[in-house]
DNA sequence: TTGAAAGCGATACCAA
DNA sequence: TTGGTATCGCTTTCAA
């Protein structure tokens, strides 16, 4: 109550354009409803008093908030930054407004996230995990909030996706390095421990290798504890050039994690790729022609986001419109590691 | 209204528990005013019927919406992930929610943007740009929401700030270089029209190479209109090496601007740090000693967003309390490429 | 310790 | 084209 004294209302609007709040209600949301003079006094009203509506009242009043959730691992390593990016910006684009919490990796805390994200009533609900607890599956369909996931392509969607095959990117990968001739090929990044989509690509890895026949692929020990990735990376490829030199090319998880692993080859005297080909997941930034350099299999994360909001708002609208999951691909960018 | 149904209410609740809604009220924001056997009925009641309270409704009712919002201009590049990250974190840590921003590096559409967060009457607002339209400090200062400026301290600060000085940042650096024996130093990153804190970098630079005596420093093209940093850094290196030869050090206004300076010395043929020293600035993740190796300002980004969420929150308990501005310093550590 | 009633600031519905 | 009134779900205030 302290507060709400410091804002101007649609009351107060209303008095300074001698008019009623409903219609200075109109002229924010239908202004084809009022007649042009009314419009122009109403708004001239508003700019003078500087009024801001109050989103809360109005969510409470008409039931949507404006307001799209996403839940995302973390935006450190920059494999969601653009995705988030591109989400905030399209839904800013359409009158809506991104709230974001980052949920680290486990599922436990996402339920615990969704379940206080739901207080706000979004319209929409980006989730970037694709294994979800039961309690939050519980909560968001009981809701009947539209739902997106992303980065990946779930068999069993819990509502819509988009996305990208990670077990195809990972196969794809495999059979890339095979062409170019590379036969001791390693996977740097997780385990069966990792989150669904880093196993995936392992997962897709594993399927190509064997069925290039080339036997069992090796494992690589790959700490997930250590929280930089491109540390995690340096290790791994430690690891591969003691416990298996004879490795010709290796393949990340992601860019930051294939940044690590060449440096340390690098350091350790490897030509790349002459010696070793090293390859990632991502096209983050940095892996560029003008950075890195690095082959890799390129993924368009901002669009990902794009596509996630337009999805939630096109629902929003058309009741149940639009394809239920888009795959936007992969790609495998051919530049000087590979 | 037609979604309205599908949510439990606290009127629901309380029909459940066989008490009053505001008794439920209680047990959610001050149980220790309920006798503890109501408040056991009702929180299984809750729970039973898996209540969600409506966040509109009690931001409408209390004035209070328990949502900070933040402006950044981007979460791609990596300067500002952690920070958000941080800030996110903290926030939902201590009951609030996280409203995100991203403006472009226009002071234009920030305005823009802040007037559409302030809709939801945030408790609180983080604004990373420290150069604001006359237009967005009026209306924030008008509202008497608290503001928290971070990654640069104002010398006239909107209310609160949390940061570093990055006049300082870059003068260190620039003396570091010296004091290892480089003279012929340049910097890479944004002359007068960039961003301020990387002009402010570039200003510390400029102001410790007169004082060292060195003269005036040389200026660098620099291409902002290019979206990816690490190019920027590559094509002004490639400048430097055709048309400052001699050049024996690179200071770098962020670290991602300054893998794209290394990567290009290195394909120049460049040995670094022996013929030329790169340095940045963030200590990004891949910077690191299992990364690129990189000699940087170290920056403590994520301490910078969650500083900046304490701030707020105990201002909105405290009323004034604590310190307007914190610095939180930077660092230079040094590693291989300088 | 608990409850009844009165808002908070907007929108929906029905009239004029 | 415009306005009155009820209402959204919660918290505040005041009583019991």
């Amino acid at each position: 109550m302290t507060l709400a004294s410091k804002w101007v209302t649609m009351g107060d609007v209303a008095r300074e354009a001698k008019v009623s709040k409903i219609t200075v209600s109109r002229v924010l949301r239908s202004p084809e409803k009022v007649r042009p003079e009314t419009c122009e006094r109403v708004q001239a009203a508003i700019r003078a008093l500087g009024y801001v509506p109050d989103e809360a009242a109005g969510a409470l009043a008409s039931g949507e908030s404006r307001m799209v959730a996403a839940i995302v691992p973390t935006l450190e390593g920059s494999t969601f930054a653009s995705t988030v990016d591109g989400l905030g910006q399209y839904l800013r684009e359409h009158g809506h407004q991104l709230l974001l919490g980052s949920a680290g990796y486990s599922s436990a805390s996402e339920a615990e996230l969704v379940s206080t994200l739901f207080g706000h009533r979004p319209d929409g609900i980006v989730l970037s995990n694709s294994e979800h607890s039961p309690d939050a599956v519980a909560l968001v369909k009981g809701t009947g909030i539209p739902v997106v996931e992303i980065w990946e392509l779930p068999a069993d969607p819990v509502d819509m996706a988009v996305g990208f095959s990670n077990l195809e990117a990972g196969q794809a990968m495999m059979r890339f390095l095979f062409d170019i001739g590379r036969r001791r090929i390693a996977y740097i990044g997780g385990g069966p421990t990792a989150n669904l989509r880093s196993r995936l690509r392992f997962d897709g890895y594993a399927k190509a290798y064997r069925a290039l026949g080339l036997g069992e692929p090796p494992i690589v020990p790959y700490d997930r504890t250590i929280p930089s990735a491109s540390e995690r990376g340096a290790l791994a490829m430690r690891w591969i050039l003691k416990n298996r030199p004879d490795t010709d090319a290796v393949f990340c998880s992601s860019d930051a994690v294939a940044l690590g692993a060449l440096e340390e080859a690098r350091r350790r005297g490897k030509c790349v790729p002459k010696e070793i080909a090293i390859t990632g997941l991502g096209d983050f930034e940095f892996a560029g022609d003008y950075g890195l350099g690095l082959t890799t299999v390129k993924v368009p994360g901002r669009r990902i986001g794009e596509t996630a909001a337009r999805m939630l708002l096109e629902r929003k609208l058309d009741g149940e419109g639009g394809p239920k999951v888009i795959d936007v691909g992969f790609e495998i960018v051919r530049r000087g590691t590979a």
